[in-house]
DNA sequence: CATGCCGTTTACGTTAACGTCAAGTAAGGT
DNA sequence: ACCTTACTTGACGTTAACGTAAACGGCATG
């Protein structure tokens, strides 16, 4: 059972995140480890939370935003009319991702293009030395 | 030649952003339009730019990145050692953008999962009305 | 037992990206 | 002449996401 215990300067340095910021994540309730004494101890749990609220933050979430998602994972929601409303904030996220993938991809054909013309360019310049 | 202009509320409205982040964007360099009298006048060049800053921001670049990426388009890079430093930092920004692009494939998939759970729930409460 | 090293809390500082007035100008309509 | 509307500059305010420094506790090691 996964029951594996990492302290905070661990998780900080496997992330490559500094331990305010564990802690800072912790004050805004993002995290909640729990204590033995006045330390904290992370669960693999937490360090998956902690994973996708990184996940979260490279493709430009806010830490609201990353909340938000990561609680769409977990149930708690019962009745028919929650999981109508989950329904659909799921497909308001997926929607706005499926825009960040075009943006992405138009971004990366016009780099692509930038670097061809470059290296031809480098090219020109390779046979104007012969 | 396209040689159309904009006032900034109508690029303002357009991409619904405010005049204040349009003259924003100009006190940090991002775009210079030409004046009439006091009065801005924004080329269509000009737009592209502030549509290239916007799809930079959606996919949470920052400002900075924003202009980075979009100094990558133009030339100005003449020798060779510029050239091999460009295609550096285009290749650094590509590495990047597909890194996002699988972050936002997971979370996409994990989102999709989710709905599903959702939905069959859902199934399962319908059929308990029967 | 002094010295690091790791951990803790508290609190003030910082940067980016604007928001929000305030006060003024310039053009056009009635 | 007056009003409205769109534009200008200038300056202070705000929020998110940490950074940084101070001051303390615990323990292991030379």
């Amino acid at each position: 059972m996964s029951d594996q215990t990492y302290t905070i300067s661990e998780l900080a340095k496997e992330f490559g995140v500094t331990t305010r910021t564990m802690r800072f994540y912790e004050e805004k309730g993002l995290i909640s480890p729990r204590r033995e004494g006045q330390k904290r101890v992370y669960s693999s749990a937490d360090r998956v939370r902690i994973k996708l609220i990184l996940r979260g933050k490279r493709i430009g979430m806010s830490l609201a935003e990353c909340v938000e998602v990561i609680d769409m994972y977990d149930p708690g929601h019962n009745n028919a009319d929650q999981l109508h409303s989950l329904i659909n904030t799921v497909q308001n996220r997926r929607q706005l991702l499926e825009q960040q993938k075009q943006d992405i991809d138009e971004m990366l054909a016009g780099l692509a293009e930038v670097q061809n013309l470059c290296e031809s360019a480098l090219g020109d310049i390779e046979e104007s030395h012969s």
